[in-house]
DNA sequence: ATGAAAGTTGAACCGCGTTTCAACTTGCGA
DNA sequence: TCGCAAGTTGAAACGCGGTTCAACTTTCAT
């Protein structure tokens, strides 16, 4: 399938679909507030725009004022959330932290914001069909994130010399899969108290990255 | 949305679907074929029943001689599927080998079969939204294998004896979900070293799970 | 050999949800 | 104040694909 989206331009710039005055700002947003309600609880394909403009208070038509398809705005909330996501852990790496207590604070929060925000962790799986580019683009840059912050505190000194770049690439793709399933199924499917779990999978990292 | 299941019956019992003739028993496996394919190449929503057919080669009408809807055919798939992840990764269990070797060679047969087996990967993880039941089985399921191998190992003094059972249930969760995503990056997006990978990963077991 | 059960066929039915569009309303700038 | 661009509306067109079904063919037990 592929998402159809016929403004290439880049972020910022004026196409026929942005909105031009404060109604329409206010308009769009009514809409992107619906669809995650509706993408979170329903899933892409039971989701409609009829339920979803309905869900807005806007008329059917209206949502093809601001996007081109059901898949264009799928693609929107997906960089919307991703963006999120990023923002949730940010904070526990400001700071002169050391690399692996700033994780596992990192890892806390992501449990708890997933814990808060199930139907968003839930559209961001689904975008691995609905978008693939999307998705892949979320799991490089965060994996990207992470390697880097290894990579900065090998050279630190606060883990082993001896892990190459390479090494630490694959390492981050593995704690990045630890969170994800931890968030599944500690957040997602149960509530379990984020800190302890944190602590406890830290002990991978703080083991495993030392020498 | 859900899966609609007539055939509440434990496997091995017959019911109005079963094939009762060897020339059943073929449609039926020539359906499930079809299916595997046209799932792993399109994704559940773009795939039709009448794609499915065609590619078996049997008429429409026959689709229903053996399954209620589009979604029972999906979760006897994912069934079949994920009976065929795990007995990939068993042959490494076997024997007296070390827990942490074990675990090294069971990622890396996954990460082998991933490779070859890429749509296989990409219907299980479609489950989640299509028979979210079956996706929850799968892999509660794989979990507990794990758990129960770390707890195993715990008891006889291969890994930390500190660790409760409930913290290695969390670092076998953290584990299944490194190899999943490790399978993703390096044996689905692109093709790595499945040896080379599964050394690196199992640095943060064999460090992290030690005394 | 024969009849009944199992299996096969595909046209047609059907509901649903996306997308279009022409008439209408709102609100901003001159 | 006025006119036009921006925004809104919802009925209807449209396509699509899942499901049904009654006629037909094959298989198999007796």
């Amino acid at each position: 399938m592929g998402v159809k989206v016929e403004d290439k331009s880049p972020p910022g710039v004026a196409s026929s679909k942005t909105p031009r005055t404060p109604r329409g700002e206010r308009t769009m947003r009514k809409i992107l507030d619906a669809a995650r309600e509706e993408f979170g609880e329903r899933g892409f394909s039971d989701s409609s725009i009829v339920g979803i403009t309905q869900r807005a208070g806007v008329a059917l038509g209206t949502f093809y004022t601001y996007f081109d398809s059901k898949e264009a705005l799928f693609q929107a909330l997906v960089r919307d959330m991703s963006a999120q996501v990023a923002a949730t852990a940010a904070p526990a790496f400001v700071g002169s932290t050391h690399a692996l207590d700033a994780a596992r604070h990192g890892l806390e929060l992501f449990l708890r914001f997933a814990r808060e925000h199930r139907d968003i962790y839930r559209i961001i799986d689904e975008a691995e069909f609905v978008d693939p580019g999307a998705y892949r683009e979320h799991y490089e840059t965060t994996a990207g994130r992470i390697t880097a912050r290894f990579v900065a505190a090998r050279d630190k000194g606060e883990i082993a010399a001896d892990l190459s770049d390479e090494d630490l690439e694959i390492l981050a793709w593995a704690s990045m899969g630890a969170n994800v399933f931890l968030g599944l199924r500690y957040s997602v499917w149960a509530s379990a108290d984020p800190e302890r779990v944190a602590a406890v999978a830290n002990r991978l990292l703080r083991k495993g990255l030392t020498a």
